[in-house]
Order: structure tokens, then sequence, then C-alpha cells
DNA sequence: AATAAGTAAGTAACCTGTTACTATCTTACA
DNA sequence: TGTAAGATAGTAACAGGTTACTTACTTATT
């Protein structure tokens, strides 16, 4: 956001930053980038730009495109991560936790509409690639902490003990994914939010049981 | 798999196809190389070569690039909605059509690895685009149907009045959409299919609600 | 003075689309 | 029926553009 007029007044004021700065500064364009363009689509040059910098430099703190991608997985698996464990450290029984985690999710998402376009990119690489691990680890860690607040919540007496724990995990990561989907495909970001306030409360008695 | 020894022997037989049955081939090569690498990344060449004809000739039967990828959402959209078209077919009640449709749009994708990649590339086409308008369609189509079960279903009876049709019906495609994306991420066709076997009768307890 | 950050101008690879030419099929007609 | 003519499918090579990455040189910071 600081940048674009770098093209007036020449190199009048050359900004110098140090390299761990503008590694940051990469990893925000990246992402900024992705809530316009395909993931796929965006070149060295385009960063290098954003960040007010010939795209030369850009190679001075990245060796290669890869690794600001790298960089990118990083920041997007810690940040994940920190969601979660806010939604964690509120504290409160399973069933209410979980809750607040879907709605915390959706939220990242939503204000972060460059994410899902990120992680839909990942899916699109060959299965076996280094950044796909990345994307497989991110998802799968997620799944493992539903997954335990569910069996929780079973043995607290909230769900019931026949409730398929790994079932009930996937249907949960799953409804947030197919909420960010329909989202991008019909792209209101208010839209998801109030989505995903109807939708939990079906998905809560799907785990409950109408039948059991 | 058949092309790739081109080289040798020159053309010795140059096969010759009518530029129908080329362009079914390109749509087909396109599914398929769909299945290894990023849609994105599917270069003409790699088409043609597929195909068993030089790249050139690809032009001869589509005007350029943009008209293959139209091709293939015709055929994707045709596909997709003759599936769809058979679950209904078959009869019986709606909470039945509703399961039949299910588990045939998974197998559907689960026997087509490159479909769904295809339609998350198309998640990352800027929003205003032709091809996401297109993949907006078919989805939006599809909720539609799914909505209309659902209320045929509380008319019925089956489901319970005070459900809400819309939440459901995006609840049910994102299902789908979120066992997609976690096969792709975790690899498993197979998986795919057991997973919403699982997963179906938590749906469906979600929509008879628990708690109503 | 030494080092780290930045620039400008490459380069090699690759990608879409074109063009000038060639081979094959179809068909009209002698 | 045989063949010349026209249409159709295919090829090889190239043009123009873009991309990731490099290199030789310049400027700021400590």
């Amino acid at each position: 956001m600081t940048n674009k007029s770098s093209n007036d007044m020449e190199s009048a004021v050359r900004v110098r930053h140090s390299a761990e700065e503008r590694r940051e500064e990469a990893v925000d364009a990246v992402i900024e980038l992705s809530r316009e363009r395909s993931p796929e689509g965006i070149t060295t040059q385009a960063i290098a730009e954003r960040i007010g910098v010939t795209h030369g430099a850009l190679f001075r703190h990245f060796p290669d495109k890869a690794s600001i991608w790298m960089a990118v997985f990083d920041w997007l698996g810690a940040r994940l991560g920190r969601v979660a464990d806010t939604a964690f450290a509120a504290g409160g029984e399973p069933l209410l936790i979980l809750e607040r985690l879907f709605h915390a999710q959706i939220a990242f998402v939503a204000s972060h509409p460059g994410v899902p376009r990120i992680l839909f990119h990942e899916l699109q690489r060959p299965a076996g690639s280094t950044l796909h691990g990345l994307a497989r680890g991110i998802v799968g860690a997620y799944r493992e902490r539903v997954k335990a607040l569910i069996v929780q919540a079973k043995a607290g007496g909230q769900l019931p003990p026949g409730l398929d724990a790994d079932a009930a995990a996937v249907l949960f990561v799953g409804t947030v994914q197919g909420l960010v989907v329909q989202s991008t495909l019909f792209s209101g970001e208010l839209d998801m939010r109030d989505a995903a306030r109807r939708v939990f409360p079906l998905l809560l008695d799907g785990f409950r049981g109408a039948s059991a």
C-alpha cells in the first residue's frame, strides 16, 4: 500500500530496507496479490513492483521463486495455527470451542480473501511436491484438533458415544472448505459469515444425531 | 501414453482425424492432463503432444487456447448435468434421491480426478470472467436442484418444517466440495467414496434436527 | 572501507499463435 | 472407373511476448 508511486520521480528516494523486512513485505505482497489474480499467475516482477523494488532486487532476498512460496506457506501455517490457538485458549465446553473455532476460521479467510485461493492453488500442484505436503500438514493438523474436541465431547456426554469421530471431523473441516468454495464462486465475503451462522446449527445437529 | 515415440520413424503413418474428433480428443486430453499437472500449466504444446499432433495443428481446430477451455467446460457441464439427471430419474422419495445424488456426484469426481482440479482452478480466475461465470452456473444450478429436493421433503413431512432450506442446500453442496478438497489433499480416490458413506448419515441427521 | 541493498540490462527458456508448405481425403465429371 | 480439383488435416519453423533468474555496476549504511 505504501508503494505504487515509485514510478514518479524515479529513484528520488531510494528507500533501503533490511533483508528480513523485504522478505516479510514480499510475503504480504503475495497474499495481497492473490486476492486479485490467480496465485499461479503472480510473477516475481509483480511482487517486486508491489513492494517498490526492481525485480532483480527480489532475488537478493530469495534464492528463487519457490522459496518465496515456501515463506508464504510458513506465514500461512503460523497464522492459521494462531487462529485455532486463540479459539482453544478462550476455554469452555468442547462444543463451545468447536463453534468458536468454526467461526474464527471463517472470519479469518473472509478477511484474507487471498488465503483460500492460495490453498486451492496448492491443491493443483503434483501430489508429491513440498508445498503440497505443507498444505496437507496444515489441514491435517487442523482436522486432528477438531477430532480431539469431538472425542472430548463424547467423553463428556455432550455428543452420543456412537458418533463416528473421524467422519464428523471430516464433515466439520469439509464444511468450512465448502463454504469457502461457494463464497469464492459467488464472491460475497459478508455472505460467508452469514452462511456460516446458519449452517453451523445443522452441522451440530448432525453430530448429535437425530435417528440414533 | 501412445505418443512419445513420434520422433522415431518420422511421420511414417500420419493419422488423419476429422476436426470434430480432434476437438473431442483435445478436451479428453485436457481432462487427463489435469489429473497430473496444474490446469493453468497445461500448454497447447502438451495437449497437441498427447493427441499425437503438432501444436500448430491444434490451432486449426480451435481459434485460440481460451476456446479449448470453453469446450472443456461445455463437456464438464454436460457430464455433471447428466449425473444429476440420472440420480433424479431413478425416482423415489426426495431424501432417497438426495442420497443417490450425493454419492453419484462423489463417484463421478472420484473417477475423474482432473475435474475438481479444473473447478478449483476456475475459482482463481478473476470473478468477472466468462469461465468463472460458467463454473458459477454449474454449481448454482446444482444447488438449486438440491434445494428443491429439500423443500419437497419438508412438504412431504420427511424433514421438519422449520429447516432452513437454503442453509441446508449450502451445507449439502459444501460437503461434497469439502470431501473433494480433502481427498485431493490426501490423494486417495477410494478414500473419498468411503468417507462419503460415513459422512452422509451425519449430514442427514443435521437436516432432520436434533434439538428442534 | 567494507558490506549489504539496489539497479539496469541482459539471457535463455518457454508459450501462444502464425505462416508457408505438404499430404491426404472427397467428389465431380469425362 | 479413373482422375483432376478442391477442400481438409497436418507439419515445420518462426515471430513476438513473457518469465525466471543473472551479472556488472552503483549507492547507502555502519
